[in-house]
DNA sequence: AGTCCTCACCGG
DNA sequence: AACTCCGGTGAGGACT
């Protein structure tokens, strides 16, 4: 039985069955918490409601948590881009007031998850509260809404599978990411030579500034890009910017030491003490995930760059003790979803194994190797415009021609402006709609419209869209593969950690890492299966259990 | 003093 | 070999 779950009195909650066609199933209940809620209705086996980042903390705070979810909100946020229409507020009070031709209010500010440091704080009143009805109408208009898009069982297991991700996102911040506080500690005092107090900058770094101001004959602060370059200007070295990729190829007594600084100051600024103090508690780095926060719907985060942590700093994420990192990494993700969607017979044949993608295509289709396997196709779903991959990019569409067909049509369609949706639905918002109006895109014209800026904004455009079909599919197939994953491990003490693009993290007893494994294998089939039905297409990982992160792959 | 912008790096 | 797609974050400087 499905349950629809609004904020009642007293901060308490209100809840009513509901049937499978939407409607009301029986006579509402209050309850003074939705613990309580749970507690007197355990038959139910998917609870509707308007916000998971607002209702399931305090379940999750109860130790309940739920087997699936309806999420009003996100699943307003797909139906609009569906609809053709960007940058509308989603909230239930939204969603209601459009249904019934009132004054829409703006969405709240983003809340956090679990009431941290200074989240409440400056919060709004609540707007008006809205009740169970209003909960159970604009889920019956959700239901009509997708029943009469083109394709109602993708666009449902698109809603379904966003939903499993506001549950997962709302687990894993519960949980937090084993870390070693002590063990980063000492690698930053490592690498850094130790902390200044006092705000100064750690032994290592002073060293390495002195050795650049020493190479260029002057004071020079290497953190200053305009004083490096014009340093470089002085001695006879042309170069545009300070990039990595840029001085690294000068041939001058700076460049070593300056590159080495460059590194070190972005592990102090970005990963140093402050970060470990500011989102390291207990042993725990808990990141706030927001599920298709990105328009791709891959995920984004908030808090100390989550989705962003350094090869180096990893060494830090260790398992408690007697327990193991179970680390999976989805293989050539994008490419086997390329395969899936484009439905080209030799993608397809490439991919239905697990051995390496690239090496597969390399076999089949190049004169060269997998290096160049490699780059042809992400060129192709970058759509690269320079460079080696062009010359492979013909071999490529000689032979995998609807797979070529598939993005160049995609790319097309997003330079005109038309719509281009990823295999479930999600919608790619043309950029003049993209942020809420105002400055948009890759493009900055506006106005006057030169005609010349007009080509290379349309050019942008279609890139993005090209990226989008393969990457959205992409992050749908991973939302999926999460969503069978979670309900695997349900009786297990494993827990789900981490969670980036293509890859999850496993934290469970070491007599449990076995199971876990198996249960990746079945999610991942399972992902498939509700995605593409029986496509030959593979999708495998590779696990490795690990007690250190830094230790996999 | 607070806000916005640029640069540059990290990850996928 | 080259810098193409997506995003978050911090420092520093220019601006109001």
């Amino acid at each position: 039985m499905h349950w629809a779950m609004a904020d009642g009195p007293h901060g308490g909650v209100t809840v009513r069955p509901v049937d499978p066609d939407g409607t009301p199933a029986g006579p509402p209940h209050t309850y003074p918490h939705p613990a309580d809620a749970l507690r007197h209705h355990p038959t139910a086996d998917r609870w509707i409601w308007p916000s998971t980042a607002a209702f399931y903390p305090r379940l999750l705070d109860a130790g309940i948590t739920v087997p699936r979810c309806h999420d009003i909100e996100a699943g307003e946020a797909i139906l609009l881009g569906h609809e053709g229409m960007w940058g509308l507020p989603r909230s239930l009070a939204a969603a209601c007031a459009r249904l019934r031709g009132l004054p829409v209010p703006d969405d709240p500010p983003p809340r956090s998850f679990g009431g941290e440091p200074e989240s409440t704080l400056f919060d709004p009143e609540p707007a008006t509260p809205h009740g169970i009805d209003d909960v159970l109408a604009v889920h019956a208009a959700q239901r009509d809404r997708i029943a009469a898009s083109a394709a109602p069982h993708r666009l449902r297991l698109l809603l379904a599978a966003e939903s499993a991700g506001m549950l997962v996102a709302a687990e894993m911040h519960r949980a937090g990411l084993p870390w070693r506080a002590d063990v980063h500690d000492a690698l930053l005092t490592e690498l850094l030579g130790g902390r200044y107090p006092g705000g100064l900058e750690p032994p290592r770094l002073a060293e390495l500034a002195d050795d650049v101001s020493r190479a260029f004959g002057e004071r020079v602060r290497p953190d200053l890009p305009a004083e490096v370059v014009r340093a470089f200007r002085k001695a006879g070295v042309r170069v545009t910017s300070t990039r990595k990729w840029e001085l690294q190829d000068v041939d001058h007594p700076a460049v070593a030491p300056l590159l080495e600084y460059k590194k070190l100051y972005r592990l102090h600024t970005a990963h140093g003490w402050s970060w470990l103090q500011t989102w390291v508690h207990d042993g725990r780095f808990r990141p706030e995930y927001l599920p298709g926060g990105a328009m791709s719907g891959r995920w984004t985060t908030h808090g100390g760059g989550a989705l962003q942590i350094p090869r180096v700093v990893r060494r830090a994420v260790v398992a408690d003790e007697g327990w193991r990192l179970v680390v999976a990494d989805a293989d050539q993700m994008e490419p086997r979803v390329l395969a899936a969607v484009s439905g080209d017979p030799g993608l397809m044949a490439a991919a239905d194994g697990t051995r390496d993608l690239y090496e597969a295509l390399a076999d089949r289709a190049f004169a060269g190797g997998r290096a160049e396997a490699k780059l042809a196709l992400l060129g192709a779903i970058y759509g690269q415009t320079s460079g080696d991959a062009l010359k492979y990019l013909a071999d490529l569409r000689r032979r995998f021609p609807a797979a070529v067909a598939y993005v160049d049509e995609a790319a097309r369609a997003g330079e005109e402006g038309r719509l281009v949706r990823s295999h479930l639905g999600r919608t790619c918002a043309p950029s003049e709609a993209a942020d809420d109006g105002e400055a948009g895109l890759p493009q900055e014209d506006d106005g006057g419209g030169a005609s010349a800026r007009g080509g290379a904004a349309a050019r942008a455009r279609g890139r993005f869209a090209r990226n989008f079909v393969v990457q959205a599919s992409a992050a749908e197939w991973a939302l999926c593969l999460l969503a069978a994953l979670r309900q695997e491990l349900a009786g297990m003490r494993a827990e789900l950690v981490f969670f980036q693009h293509d890859e999850v993290i496993v934290h469970c007893p070491r007599e449990e890492a076995p199971a876990v494994a198996k249960a990746l294998t079945a999610a991942s089939a399972r992902a498939g299966e509700v995605m593409f039905g029986d496509t030959p297409v593979v999708f495998s990982f590779t696990t490795a259990v690990v007690e250190c992160y830094a230790d996999a792959k």
